[in-house]
DNA sequence: GTCTATAATTTGATAGAC
DNA sequence: GTCTATCAAATTATAGAC
């Protein structure tokens, strides 16, 4: 195994382990453990836990606007911009019953090293801007201004992460999909 | 000091490191610290870590319920009805920058003692409970069924604790504002 | 009830052999 | 790059003096 595919094994693992027990919730041992080499070697990879912790954020936030697609293949209708965003954090919990990352390190924001907080912050910058920039696209965007845009995104984000996390403390998956998100209008 | 009043002070203790820090980030030295006396006076009061846990969870249960108010004199509008619970989280953050404690439980959910993670669950439980009840007795809520009343509950409960974790990582507590609760129709 | 003292374990992190 | 070995600190929890 390459260093490179050392490296992305162990940020696998790492995240894996954040959306379901939080940053608090892991050690270097357990990832060691996880992926099949001591902890030193971690170590290696990541001096420090925060470091890893950032890199993990880092990664995540990327896949996660690659998952949402270029603006312009976004749905031209509000609903099907704000469903591409929800559906998102609908399959990591009914595929694995994880959190969405930034959904778990956001609650643990005012304990996590700088460098990590700061992270998480652009994982949602990045997604209202991603959500704001699809909705401007479509017909009610147009109808309304750039203030109702961003309430939207805002409150579609805000709506999506709550679900996940009633869904998971009431042990029923399905109450996520009671949850309505906002109506446009 | 009377026992009561010690049990009473390290509850609040631990609720406001709880909610600002996570279950996995505080200790009993912390706790001891901040009212005083030492971890093993901490541990006469709460034997292990998950029953001090679950006592602070039901003790916020009741406050929160107590502080909503008996469902006969909830608002008699539904949007009033979203916005006494949405106000609870919106308090607590201006003032005290604190998640809702099982907001903040319920992301970690996966790594609690079960006596702890049963807590969280009553919490979400008994608040959608109150907040159905409260919509059963508005217009909106005898014009639609149990399920739309259900629905709307979880989904205003979902939208506050997704707003308390946005505005908290986006470092700027004005975005709790910018969120909107679902529209009852 | 609170204390001192301590057990047993785990934690993040480093040094240095290979 | 990964390992063994280890460190210093922190963790939950308990025993027993006062």
């Amino acid at each position: 195994m390459t260093t490179q595919d050392m490296k992305e094994t162990i940020l696998k693992a790492a995240e894996k382990m954040i959306r379901s027990r939080g940053y608090n919730g892991f050690s270097f041992r357990e990832i060691a453990d996880a992926v099949g080499v001591k902890s030193a070697s971690v170590h290696y990879h990541f001096p420090t836990k925060g470091a890893l912790g950032a890199a993990v954020a880092r990664r995540y936030t990327d896949d996660f606007l690659s998952a949402l697609g270029p603006v312009d293949e976004a749905p031209m209708d509000a609903v099907g911009v704000q469903k591409r965003l929800h559906d998102l954090s609908r399959r990591s919990l009914v595929e694995e019953n994880l959190m969405c990352l930034c959904g778990m390190l956001g609650a643990e924001v005012a304990d996590l090293p700088g460098e990590l907080a700061a992270e998480v912050r652009v994982f949602f910058e990045r997604s209202v801007a991603w959500t704001e920039a699809a909705l401007a696209r479509t017909e009610w965007g147009t109808r309304v201004g750039q203030t109702r845009r961003r309430k939207l995104a805002l409150s579609t984000l805000a709506t999506s992460e709550g679900a996940l996390v009633l869904a998971r403390s009431m042990g029923d998956i399905s109450v996520f999909d009671e949850i309505d998100l906002p109506a446009p209008d």
